[in-house]
DNA sequence: GTCTATAGTGGGATAGAC
DNA sequence: GTCTATCCCACTATAGAC
């Protein structure tokens, strides 16, 4: 009749989780740690979580979310360019602040975000891409812009720019190449 | 005068641990699973190796060397744009015919190359960017087509590209694009 | 002296019974 | 939800074999 109460609830383990993943990347994210976190034993976990991975997968989403949220355009893009430029600013910007979190959503570890929560992240993207290149190859354009900001912020992440010079001036000499070549297309 | 017979060996010791890491990823390539794959007990492997980010480490480095020598440009560049191509391509084709070593490069695990092979892999890389742009703009050319080509085999493998749409015309859309933007640069 | 093995320690994931 | 118990793993201490 009286089930128990629940002292924890999915939010609260994925916010714990997030915290956990923030301070000391997946490996941190152990049950045992996010148990102790919410105030709970740590197999009392798998009554909401099938298994670690699962778990793993929920925060994925969540931090996709975030991103999302961050980088979306405008409702009304004026100037694709300028529009372009900020997104990738703010993409950028987001996986510095919280690099763990990033490194999660293309990570080892294979946890991938909701399909739902993809396309929300992707919509964004493709908008910009077509306002700069046309419907016709507003997806390859989308795959390109995505590609590069993944690409070069992950390797920053992953310390691999080990050659010197100026990374921002990398980046932005990177934006711009790409924004020439997205707009100096044959017909 | 007269040491141990040695069972087994360093190099020995990578070749099990990369077969492992290829069947079953990062986490198949546990202590005990390549000793018991060299026939040796799992302790006698630290004397070895320091610990397990120790072999991780020089894993990656066996993986990036071969990747350097996969990809590496002919000695005299004749077509930059060609030779830019054919580079792009193998990198591809590397990652999907050993997609779990190519993860673990820029994994979430560390494991970073050696900088001496790191350079080895990068010269390959710049010679060709010089080829294109000039040796002023070499290496911000180099990192956009290296953070590029990572970008979007990662995302590739991680299975991110999930909304249709022919993922081998958005690559060669992008690397011409890429070659556009790079070759129309104004003075 | 150098390599190895035996025998732990401690922690984490997870299943099953209450 | 909790407790108990199992399994696997990284890693350590120490001692035997050439």
């Amino acid at each position: 009749m009286s089930p128990a109460a629940a002292r924890t609830s999915n939010e609260a383990i994925i916010v714990a989780a997030r915290a956990l993943l923030e301070a000391g990347g997946p490996d941190a994210v152990t049950m045992q740690a996010v148990a102790d976190t919410v105030g709970v034993r740590a197999p009392s976990l798998y009554k909401r979580f099938a298994d670690r991975s699962a778990l793993l997968t929920a925060l994925a989403d969540d931090v996709a979310a975030d991103l999302a949220r961050a980088v979306a355009p405008p409702t009304h893009i004026r100037d694709p360019q300028h529009a372009l430029r900020r997104m990738a600013a703010r993409y950028r910007a987001f996986a510095h602040r919280s690099p763990r979190s990033y490194q999660l959503l293309f990570g080892a570890t294979g946890a991938q975000p909701t399909p739902a929560t993809n396309a929300l992240a992707a919509a964004g993207v493709l908008r910009v891409a077509e306002a700069l290149v046309g419907p016709a190859d507003a997806l390859e354009a989308a795959r390109l812009l995505v590609a590069f900001a993944h690409g070069f912020v992950s390797m920053e992440l992953a310390g691999a720019f080990r050659l010197g010079g100026n990374v921002n001036a990398a980046f932005d000499y990177s934006l711009e190449t790409l924004i020439r070549g997205l707009t100096s297309r044959p017909t």
